[in-house]
DNA sequence: AAATACGTTGCAAACGTTTGCTAAACTTCA
DNA sequence: TGAAGTTTAGCAAACGTTTGCAACGTATTT
C-alpha cells in the first residue's frame, strides 16, 4: 500500500533552497539561526504538516522514548490500574509505553524482557510473575545499562528503584482489625512465598497474632496456588477443621468473594459466625452480601511513581536506588462489622 | 549511563575481515553466500550475542513491527481481555503492541491517534470512545495508508475491517429470555446512542418485545451516562414508577450488580419480584446473590480476530474490508431463573 | 583599509541496516 | 588456453535525522 508520501526535512530544504542542516536547526531551535530563515522553515513545515520521523530520531539519538512494562496480567484490575498511572506519568514526559504480560510465567516473562530489550526501550518497569525466582534476567537488564524499576512485586535483593505498598503494615492492620472484632482463630490465605509481598503479608499477619497474644496455627495458613478453582476446596477444608476459623484473611477480593459464597452455602453467617476480609478493594466489594472489608492498595499511584522513578533515572542517566513505600488503607465494611461480645 | 557497547554488524565484519554487506547477507540468508563464510558469521554472531538493531531495521524497511491499539480503558475487563487476544496474535507474527487509553474521551482518542501515527506503527486497532462521533480522525489514518481495524465499538460507515459481536441477537435473546421467564415490563439500560452497539442492542431489545406482542414503553428505557454513580438513582426511579418493571436488562454486569443491590435494599426479591440480566459476564457474576445471568461476549476472541485481520491487511498490503461477527452466549443463572406462572 | 569578530549556513559524517550493481575469483566447457 | 558462466564478495547509496567543523558574508574595530 502506498503510504501517502510523508514530508521530510529534505523536502522542506529543497523547496526553500537551503540545506537540511539549516532546516533541522530551525525546527529544533538549537544553534544560531537567522530568525527569518527559521520563520520560513516553520511556516512551510506547518503548511506541509511535517512530522519528524521518530525512527530516524531514535536511531540518531539512541533513545526511543518508549518505556517497556511487564505485568503478570492485564485482566487483573490491580495491574490495569497501575498501567493507567504509568501511562499518564510517561505521556506527560513525552514517552510511550509498551506493555507485555507474563501470564504469571517466568518463562514468558523472560521472553518479554528479550522483546523489550530488542525494541530498545529506554527503560523497563516490571511487577514480577508468581513463578519468578531467578535474578538473572533482571541482572542482565541492569548490565545492559537499561534503567529498571520494580513495582508491587519486587525483587528486593536487586539494587534498583522500587515502589511498593506497606504490605507488612497492611496485613498487620487487617489482622488486628479481625482480632478487635473478636476473632481469635484467623485463617490466612497466602500467596506463593517466593513473592516478597507474600512473605511480608504473612509476617504482618503473624506478628499481629503474636502482639495480641494469639497462637500461630499452621493449620490455618493456606498456601494458595492461586488457581481460582481451589478456593471452594480450601475453604471447605478450613471449615471442616475440628477447630475451624472464626475469621479469614483472604488473598484478594476475588478469593474472598468465593470464600463468602462457600461459607454462606454451608449456612454460616458473615460476620456473626465468621468474618472475612479481602485485599485490593475490588470493584464489586461494596456490593457483595455482606459488603466486603478489604485493604485498598493505591495501584494507580504505585504505577505513577514507578514511572516517575524510571524517568528520573533515564534523565539523570545514572542508577539511583530509591525505595518508595506507599500507604494502603483499610476499608471497613459489613463482612467484619460485628459487635464484640 | 554507558550502555555496554552493543555489538553491531560492523563489529562482526571487522573481526572477520569482511564487509558488512556480507555479514548482513549471512545473517538474513538472503542472497548467495559462501556456506563457510555464513557459518563463520553465524558462529561469531552467536558468540558475541549479536542482536539486530530494530530501529535501524525499521528505518531501512519502513516498518516498525508495532501495532497500535486504542481502547477506552484498561480497567474495563472486557478491553483488557481483548488486549490479551490482540497481543497473543500479534506476537505470534513477531509484532509488538503499543496500547493507549482514550478514557472515553474523543479528544484524548484523537491525541492517541496522533501519538501512534507519529510512532509510525504499522497499523491501528481501535475500539472507539463513548463520545466519538466524528469520522475525521479515522479517515486521516486511512488516508495515510495505515491499516485500521475496528473491534467491538466500530464506526460502521468507514470501509475498514471490523470485528464485533452479534449485539442485536444478543440483546434479542436476553430480552426474549426475560419474557419467557414471565416478565412483561422489561426495563432496558442503554448506552449512548452514538455507539453503534448501543443502537443495535436497543433494537434487539425492542424487536424482542414486538415479536412477543409486548408494547415498547419509553418510560422503561434509561439512557445511561454510564457514570456508576447514578445507577442507584435510575433504579429507584424505575421502581418508583406507578407501573414498575418486572425485569431489567442492565447495561453491563457492574451496573446489574448495583441494580440488584438497590432492589434488594428495597425489600424486593430477585428473581421472584423482578429479574435482572447483565452484559459481559464479569468475573463476580457467578458469586453474586443471586448469581447473575448475563451475556458473554468473547472479548479475547474479538481482539484476536482484530489482530488477525490487521496483520492480514499489513501483509497483503492492500485494503480489505471484512466484517466479522462473533457469536455471544447467554449465561443463565439465578437472577432470571424462575418458574413461569 | 585592513584585520578581526560574529552570525549564519552548508558539508559530510554518523546512527545500523539492506540491497542493486559491479568486480573479482573461480569453474566449466569447447 | 581462452571464453563464458557462476559464485561470492565489496562498494556505495539509501532510510531521516543531528551536529562538529569549516567557510562564507557581513559588521565591527582599530
Amino acid at each position: 500500500m502506498l503510504r501517502s508520501s510523508t514530508v521530510t526535512i529534505k523536502d522542506i530544504a529543497k523547496k526553500l533552497g537551503i540545506s537540511t542542516s539549516t532546516v533541522s536547526r530551525a525546527l529544533t531551535n538549537h544553534s544560531d539561526i537567522n530568525p527569518k530563515t527559521k520563520e520560513a522553515v516553520l511556516e512551510l513545515a506547518q503548511q506541509l504538516d511535517y512530522q519528524p520521523n521518530s525512527i530516524a530520531l531514535s536511531l540518531r539519538k539512541k533513545q526511543t522514548n518508549i518505556i517497556g512494562v511487564i505485568i503478570p496480567e492485564m485482566v487483573n484490575r490491580f495491574f490495569s490500574k497501575a498501567i493507567g498511572g504509568i501511562q499518564d506519568e510517561a505521556s506527560k514526559a513525552g514517552y510511550n509505553i509498551m506493555v507485555c504480560q507474563s501470564n504469571e510465567s517466568q518463562h514468558i516473562e523472560y521472553n518479554n524482557i528479550q522483546t523489550l530489550l530488542n525494541s530498545l526501550v529506554d527503560g523497563i518497569i516490571i511487577s514480577v510473575s508468581k513463578e519468578t525466582s531467578s535474578e538473572r534476567p533482571f541482572q542482565k537488564i541492569i548490565d545492559k545499562g537499561v534503567p529498571l524499576v520494580f513495582f508491587d512485586r519486587v525483587i528486593d535483593s536487586l539494587e534498583t528503584p522500587k515502589v511498593m505498598s506497606d504490605n507488612y503494615e497492611a496485613a498487620f492492620n487487617a489482622t488486628s482489625h479481625l482480632i478487635e472484632m473478636g476473632c481469635s482463630r484467623i485463617a490466612r490465605v497466602s500467596g506463593p512465598l517466593n513473592l516478597y509481598n507474600s512473605r511480608w503479608r504473612l509476617k504482618g499477619y503473624q506478628d499481629a497474632l503474636i502482639s495480641h497474644n494469639l497462637p500461630i496455627d499452621e493449620e490455618l495458613i493456606i498456601y494458595s496456588s492461586h488457581t481460582a478453582t481451589n478456593v471452594r476446596e480450601y475453604t471447605n477444608h478450613l471449615l471442616d477443621l475440628p477447630n475451624p476459623p472464626d475469621g479469614i484473611f483472604a488473598i484478594n477480593d476475588q478469593g474472598a468473594l468465593e470464600i463468602m459464597h462457600t461459607i454462606k452455602q454451608r449456612g454460616l453467617r458473615i460476620p456473626e459466625d465468621i468474618c472475612v476480609i479481602g485485599f485490593n478493594n475490588d470493584y464489586f466489594s461494596a456490593f457483595t452480601e455482606p459488603s466486603l472489608s478489604s485493604v485498598e492498595i493505591p495501584a494507580y499511584e504505585l504505577g505513577r511513581i514507578a514511572a516517575e522513578l524510571l524517568l528520573k533515572e533515564v534523565k539523570v542517566d545514572s542508577p539511583i536506588h530509591e525505595k518508595r513505600i506507599v500507604p494502603s488503607k483499610l476499608i471497613l465494611r459489613d463482612s467484619t462489622r460485628r459487635i464484640k461480645d
